[in-house]
DNA sequence: ATTATCTATAGATCTATAGATAATGC
DNA sequence: ATTATCTATAGATCTATAGATAATGC
């Protein structure tokens, strides 16, 4: 009767599982990778994670689009006042996180699991990433001129994704700056003048 | 000793593979969906494409690439010399074809098929929509300050694949709207002022 | 005889479950 | 007795191949 153990293996499973799965999705990473990566036989996953692969996949995503809203939320606030901090502040953020392929989500991984997670997730995914970076824009009407925020906020997620593209045997620093970059150019063809 | 067909049903069969690599990825499409597409069984598709799903991306994920770049060079060329209308043209045209995911090409798909092909084909990627694009940015250097051109491009490139997230329902019009506002919008940011 | 399909099936791999085993806790 | 693993295996599905079949062309 006794319930999923809630530990420093199960946090490690977790992680691993959303490692993989934002970086290559939901059909490409099998359990056994996931297994391989952590350590032990695929089998002993169902111990942590009962719920099989597509379980394992919603929790590890929600989880990630939580971090993600609270995350953007405090490195905002903790920005102070300047539109130019605040966005450089967004750009650092979404470097730091696992790659977060919404298109790929969209029209791979949701058609590959049940529809009530699949709409659910996909929200939230927005949610996340719109919500906080909307406000900045919003907050800033003065000094920016952009149409529609919700569009200009998805906007700036995506080309700021595309650091991740920058091949693996790179530094860090090397897509943080970029980010940055990014960050001026989308913030330059917003402001007013 | 006949040789591979190559008429009307094996053209099908490369649209609608192109179609379902695009769109989902290579692990997430099987052979037996691009069959039910097609309207055959899958062991028919081996004798269009013998060397089976792997040499079917490859072929397929080429031509797309070749028709990307021979694409944006002609809708380039003849949009005249302003910058604005040459970007709107780039828009127009990637609006109009299958969704082009590169993070997912390089995180899911690469690691799925034989490294040889995986490195020209990236290369290819890369090239077909860097090249036609960063030398417009070129040409119009005194119009614009951009610090890397080809970073530039792919930039442009990576948001307005984001139109292809905007749910199916919605007719192609409003895909087309939303691409020349993205468009307007990176310009607008490369401008000099 | 050639062309274009199909059925049947081998072999690989994936998810998931059942049950064995070893270590630890009471 | 509980916890955390493992081995073994069922059942599904995928890629690929072999060989049958039907239509068409000579």
């Amino acid at each position: 009767m006794s319930d999923i153990p809630d530990n420093e293996t199960r946090r490690r499973i977790l992680d691993v599982a959303e490692g993989l799965f934002s970086k290559r999705g939901y059909t490409a990473v099998t359990l056994r990778d996931i297994a391989t990566v952590v350590g032990m036989k695929h089998a002993s996953l169902y111990y942590y994670a009962p719920d099989g692969k597509e379980g394992l996949y919603v929790e590890v995503m929600e989880r990630s689009f939580k971090r993600h809203y609270d995350g953007l939320i405090e490195v905002i606030a903790g920005a102070g006042d300047d539109l130019r901090t605040q966005i450089q502040a967004v750009a650092r953020w979404i470097v730091s996180q696992p790659p977060m392929d919404l298109s790929r989500m969209m029209h791979a991984d949701m058609p590959a699991i049940k529809p009530e997670h699949a709409a659910r997730l996909m929200q939230s995914a927005y949610d996340a990433l719109r919500l906080p970076i909307a406000d900045v824009l919003k907050r800033a009407a003065g000094e920016v001129s952009v149409t529609d925020p919700d569009m200009a906020a998805l906007a700036l997620v995506s080309v700021l994704q595309s650091v991740h593209n920058i091949p693996a045997f790179y530094p860090d620093s090397v897509r943080q700056r970029i980010g940055l970059e990014i960050a001026d150019m989308m913030l330059y063809g917003w402001l007013k003048r």
